[in-house]
RNA sequence: UCCGGCGUAGCUCAAUCGGCAGAGCGGGUGGCUGUUAACCACUAGGUUGUAGGUUCGAGUCCUACCGCCGGAGCCA
């Protein structure tokens, strides 16, 4: 990869060993005869001790010229010492200025986020974001561990879509060759033939909506893994969200200690996250609802203080299933020992955290499909493709969706899913 | 789209009843041999979001607009 330089996160295999680090200048501390730096790299923070009689006298006053955020490479034996942030720090020999950066508008102060968010491509180099962004790589190296693992086939389905998918969710549109396009906001339905293809599949990318949302909760553009599996029910489903969100929060919790530690996340709560998860179903949640005097009306859907009640009466997530078919999508299958109710399924995570799955089985009978496409008011010639799939050997078949972002605030333990992806899209921001 | 809140130095915030626009950080200058968002001294830095209005006098009160934040709806 490169020779040259060390990386900081690989110091504990040279101690005692002069060394050359690349980095940037998050810091320094100046006390007469002696300075200190601190270097970062992207794979952690080192100190660098600069004492006036051991090195050169322009690398000594090197500290009078460098910035914040300046670029430099740094050559020094590398020791262990307590007083040092990470337990290691460098005695410097010689210092190379990269660049001298201009003054940094991000300070080691408190920023408000606005003002942040329009330096993300700068925020991004500071400690919490950066280990937010490698607990978001982490999530999604398990994703892609656990489905690889067990057979699934990654079938990458289309940003541009020709139609709604759901028919609810009002969509981004754009010109595509003198038609309209719309960015997908679900890959769901292509999941739904390509298990008929592969037995087992999953998607993982981008998912846009245009609803004008402005809570924590929400972006324009976020990440959404979907499985979906060929001849499974709505417990086979329950099943497999359990065992995959529990598989994601115990590799972050082993895997990511550290960048857990910097975002002071208190892992006792994710400690617990085991299987089995409880199932509840809507009609038992609403009773919760009841039973906390929570003002609900009979057959709603769950607003995000409701999810938090109900979600509170358990220390694990819950999944909550077979919601009124009126207030799901079309696809969802009829629950036939109650028809008014959808075989789906929401997981709700712990501590207020909300939604972070929503799925269920889908409706695999040609008539009782065409006839929700029409209660729907959707145009069945759009969905020509889908009811298809209803035609050639149609089978009972599950998936679900789980939201990238909800997922890493979760985790972090973070108030809005905007620091959760590197550039985030609201309503208010497409910049930078 | 609706409801609520906030816009003061590069940044984070103060400014009592409407009465001289201030501090910390960051910048600059100087000091300090173990600092931990180091510390100490000095210093520069302002169209108080925009446009009107009330008043002897507006950062402060009123109106509209703009921007952002939180919530609702909708959803992952």
């Amino acid at each position: 990869m490169r020779k040259e330089y060390v990386f900081v996160e690989d110091l504990i295999n040279h101690v005692g060993d002069e060394v050359t680090l690349a980095g940037w200048l998050y810091n320094k501390r100046s006390s007469g005869k002696i300075w200190f730096l601190l270097l970062r790299d992207g794979t952690g923070l080192v100190q660098g001790v600069v004492s006036k009689k051991e090195v050169a006298e322009d690398v000594f006053t090197m500290k009078d010229r460098i910035t914040q955020e300046t670029s430099l490479k740094v050559t020094g034996v590398v020791n262990t010492d307590d007083r040092a942030p990470g337990g290691f720090e460098l005695w410097v020999k010689d210092i190379q200025v990269v660049q001298v950066a201009e003054e940094y508008p991000i300070a080691l102060k408190e920023h408000g986020t606005d003002f942040l968010m329009d330096h993300r491509h700068l925020w991004i180099r500071t400690p919490r974001q950066n280990a937010t962004l490698r607990i978001r790589h982490e999530i999604v190296r398990s994703i892609r561990d656990f489905y690889d693992n067990r057979g699934f086939t990654l079938v990458d389905a289309p940003i541009f879509t020709p139609s709604v998918c759901e028919g609810t969710t009002t969509l981004f549109e754009t010109e595509y060759f003198g038609s309209k396009a719309y960015l997908t906001q679900s890959g769901q339905l292509y999941m739904e033939a390509a298990a008929m293809a592969f037995g087992k599949v999953y998607c993982f990318g981008p998912t846009f909506r245009a609803e004008k949302s402005k809570t924590r909760r929400h972006l324009t553009e976020f990440w959404m893994v979907e499985p979906e599996v060929a001849y499974a029910n709505l417990d086979d489903n329950m099943d497999l969200a359990e065992e995959f969100v529990e598989y994601i929060v115990q590799r972050v919790l082993t895997k990511k200690k550290e960048e857990l530690e910097i975002l002071e996340r208190d892992t006792s709560s994710l400690e617990k996250v085991q299987q089995p998860f409880p199932r509840i179903s809507y009609d038992e949640a609403v009773a919760i609802l009841k039973n906390n005097q929570v003002d609900f009306a009979d057959g709603a859907d769950f607003g995000g203080t409701d999810e938090t009640v109900i979600s509170k009466q358990f220390d694990r997530p819950v999944m909550v299933h077979r919601y009124p078919a009126a207030i799901k999508a079309f696809y969802m299958k009829e629950d036939p020992k109650d028809s008014t109710k959808a075989l789906c399924v929401d997981m709700l995570a712990p501590e207020g955290y909300g939604e972070i799955i929503g799925g269920g089985q889908r409706e695999d009978d040609l008539t009782v499909l065409r006839r929700k496409i029409e209660q729907h008011n959707l145009p069945e010639e759009a969905f020509k493709w889908y009811l298809d799939l209803r035609r050639y050997g149609s089978v009972p078949h599950s998936g679900f969706g789980l939201g990238i972002e909800r997922t890493v605030a979760w985790l972090c333990g973070l108030q809005h899913v905007r620091e959760t992806i590197p550039f985030p899209r609201t309503m208010y921001r497409n910049y930078p």
